[in-house]
DNA sequence: ACCTGAACACCGTTCAAGT
DNA sequence: ACCTGAACACCGTTCAAGT
């Protein structure tokens, strides 16, 4: 069961009920005793909004939720039939989308909190993109859906306008810095969605394939494999730990930028 | 309707049909001319094997075929029932890995088909990785779900020992040229999965993001976002241009490693 | 105006029945 | 031994009915 605390029901000023009592994943054991008879299922009638929908897919897709979308469990999360949430959204594309904009949001704000000076790039870059990562991550079953796609979102054109900023700055040319900006959030979301791909399978299947590792590694004849077999103590410190592989090609990719910057300035 | 041709269905020793006139996939329109009463429909008892079924997956997931992995369009494919297919894998994951260790090993022909000598290890690599790219890609809706997978496969292992001797024959020490392989091969995967996970959204939702990003630069003020404004037509030709800005970020992680090179040889 | 609930066309998977 | 087909617990989505 994938049941967390619904707290975070009560900040929103829109998010009203109905019937006294609330929703039935409130409260728990404490709910179970002011019943009367077992399990009255009064008809209730829960108001929702965009708010308040949005509140609980995020809740469900966090890393505590460990949940898949889908209408039925934001439906349960919110206490309502779940086709009540089309009064307020098209379609589950159209909810992914509003979902997908409270991420971008969320990821400039954390970026622009940790952000040293602009003056250095690197390491000022380094923040934004982990920034990005870090709050996707902590909704793998969103990112999944969210990383591929565009919102009009204008506080990420905003983030885009700042990083281009920085790299011109730095000493590229101004199309260099546009297409590198372009090259360095790409790799970011793109090792984001896999990072999320992989944790979204269930227990069984990663298992299975950090068994396939394992067998691999195993039987590989050092003789034959020589280079494996010389670098198998890192390769293992690798395998399955994508935020020391992401790590890796992201500093690998800001030397290439370095590289960029010396040959545009020379 | 996604109907592929199924000529290739003739090539399978292994495939055969006991009623004759096969699965009504076949044929077509001469099909229809050879049946006495219309759509006879007598219940025919395919002879189904694991290459049969991987075949028929194959054409289904290609950029012709266009679909989604299932098991009733599977079995369409194949003239049989869908649950046929649970005699021969244990459930879908298994059939996806199976699928997986196929595109790896087509992936590594394919490398070494078209590769330079191993001196030139930019070039050598950069053909290595396109040709993961470009089998995963021509099955988008596998590569999806294969991307993130591992396999036992022994071409694999074949595959990392040479990728780890060539960037260590170009100088780099045996750990870093481990690391570098993960990075490198990682990085390709996940771009392949971004790409792949846009180009399986239905041309609806396609169409929306283009939208989106159509209106956020029709709207943008050229005075409060000088840069973006300056670098419009460079963005714009990346947009949605996966392949040019994956050879972009491939270019400058190179560039990196090129650096990491220098770096190793004093 | 907005939530409910039956209904539909799909999913993956299981299992008894056929051949 | 292996394919068939009914059945089940899920998906997203539509629509008439309730309040």
């Amino acid at each position: 069961m994938t049941q967390i605390e619904t707290d975070s029901h009560m900040d929103g000023r829109d998010t009203t009920v109905d019937t006294p009592g609330g929703a039935d994943t409130t409260g728990g054991a404490a709910g179970d005793a002011k019943g009367t008879a077992k399990a009255t299922r009064r008809p209730r009638r829960v108001t929702l909004s965009r708010e308040s929908i949005l509140d609980a897919a995020l809740r469900l897709c966090s890393r505590e939720g460990g949940a898949v979308l889908t209408f039925s469990r934001l439906g349960k999360e919110l206490g309502a039939d779940p086709t009540a949430v089309y009064r307020h959204f098209r379609d589950k594309d159209d909810l992914v989308l509003a979902l997908t904009d409270v991420m971008i949001v969320e990821a400039v704000q954390r970026a622009r909190a940790g952000a040293p000076p602009r003056q250095q790039w690197r390491e000022w870059l380094l923040t934004t993109v982990r920034s990005i990562r870090s709050v996707y991550l902590e909704r793998p079953a969103l990112a999944v859906l969210a990383a591929t796609r565009t919102t009009a979102s204008p506080v990420e054109s905003e983030s885009v306008e700042e990083i281009i900023g920085v790299l011109h700055d730095a000493g590229l040319p101004v199309a260099q810095a546009a297409e590198s900006c372009r090259a360095l959030v790409d790799l970011t979301l793109a090792f984001t969605q896999y990072t999320a791909a992989f944790q979204i399978l269930d227990e069984e299947t990663q298992a299975k394939d950090d068994r396939a590792w394992a067998v691999k590694y195993a039987t590989l004849p050092a003789a034959r494999f020589p280079l494996v077999h010389a670098s198998a103590a890192r390769l293992t410190e690798l395998f399955r730990n994508d935020d020391e592989v992401f790590e890796l090609a992201l500093a690998t990719f800001l030397d290439g930028i370095e590289a960029k910057i010396q040959r545009a300035r020379g």
